[in-house]
DNA sequence: ACTTGTGAAGCATTTCACAGCC
DNA sequence: GGCTGTGAAATGCTTCACAAGT
């Protein structure tokens, strides 16, 4: 276990959970085999870019034929290693913390909220869903029997980098950062970035930048590419 | 206004927001003055990432000086267009839709909520803060008085792309994506994804993948500032 | 006839390195 | 001395195009 694949692009790894989803809606459909050209069909991801990603991880298709999803499916869960639980905590027992210990499409993943924690006295003691709300300066000690190896930071932004600190010290291996603050974290530990105030400043930027909206009219020839 | 810079690598666009946040704290500090070499500092971001990135839009700083905080902050504000309001309504009523209803983090950003729509009779008409939770389906006219310009999209997968034809139709031009599928949208709008199962996955792909944890040998000479 | 897997080409982004300015 | 702005080099990712397999 734990193959060793070289260095795999960001990119690759990005569209490998699209392939997933996709092959899963194949399976539950029946569809035995599927080409990279009708996952592009279906995705909008050209098909040489599909296959060079699967490349990376082993040669799973027979020419002239595709691929068996039941098979590539299989494979490319064990690759991205969603075919075993993942326990996460979460620190932050507020609006978005609540929102996401209650998020219904956990359900059909491998993750599970284990534990939520938060700073704050007065919400200490509470129940969120079916779980109470713990004291975050004990999670090094609780986590030992939780065992969770994901953190979710759902915490503003001023205690972030606190709420990172524990969690390395809790001996998590991954962090998932909601907050809009860059955190740091020791090498050993995977560390990703959820930050939509970012992206709707991002699509702030391309107000008045985009293409007009055609309206009845033939398009104009401006070809402008 | 709407100046035209070219075409802008959207990871510029990404870095630009770290800039911006970075250049705030620095105001709110009173410092006038700072270096692409001190920002490199703070934000880990290479000093000429950051010069060439600026470079897009114009030139912003003074040679053997370095940028005027209020300045440079004051036009990356504009470029950005960050500086009037954006007016946002939210698809969804259900756990991720009201945590970002009540987010307090936009009190000090341009964005604001002025409606939130579900498409659920149980859940229609209640109040979710100050909000009245609207019918879905009647977005197209509603949105005449609300003007509204930003879509969040907080609905099931299987609903989003719904949710996307309605906010069109609505005349809203940049929609921010939470749910776990992909939507269509026409050219003239613009359309970013907040996937956090997506990183959840991403995250689990590393697990087993990272450096081993030093134990008590001399820390490496990382100069994480 | 159709599809995979992959070198090689093409393109985009990052990093280097330095002339010019304060 | 220190810093900016920017061509040029280096790197990384995507797309092409085709030999080989079914």
């Amino acid at each position: 276990m734990a193959a060793e694949y070289g260095r795999v692009p960001e990119p690759t790894l990005a569209r490998l959970t699209r392939y997933l989803r996709c092959l899963r809606q194949l399976a539950e459909a029946g569809v035995k085999t599927v080409s990279s050209k009708q996952m592009e069909g279906k995705l909008g991801v050209l098909s040489a870019q599909i296959r060079k990603d699967l490349s990376y991880f082993g040669e799973f298709g027979k020419p002239g034929v595709g691929y068996d999803v039941q098979h590539l499916l299989g494979r490319l869960t064990e690759v991205m290693q969603l075919d075993r639980e993942h326990r996460a905590v979460i620190a932050g027992g507020g609006n978005l913390g609540s929102a996401l210990a209650g998020y219904a499409g956990f359900a059909k993943s491998p993750f599970r909220i284990v534990g939520i924690f938060d700073n704050n006295f007065s919400k200490i003691g509470r129940m969120l869903w079916n779980l109470e709300i713990l004291d975050i300066r004990q999670m090094p000690e609780i986590n030992k029997t939780l065992k969770a190896d994901i953190g979710i930071i759902a915490v503003p932004a001023e205690a972030a980098q606190e709420a990172a600190d524990i969690m390395v010290e809790s001996g998590i291996r991954a962090i998932l950062n909601f907050a809009p603050a860059r955190i740091t974290v020791p090498s050993h530990v995977a560390e990703r970035n959820v930050d939509f105030l970012r992206e709707m400043e991002m699509l702030s930027y391309y107000f008045d930048r985009l293409p007009p909206e055609p309206n009845e009219c033939a398009p104009p020839p401006t070809d402008a590419k």
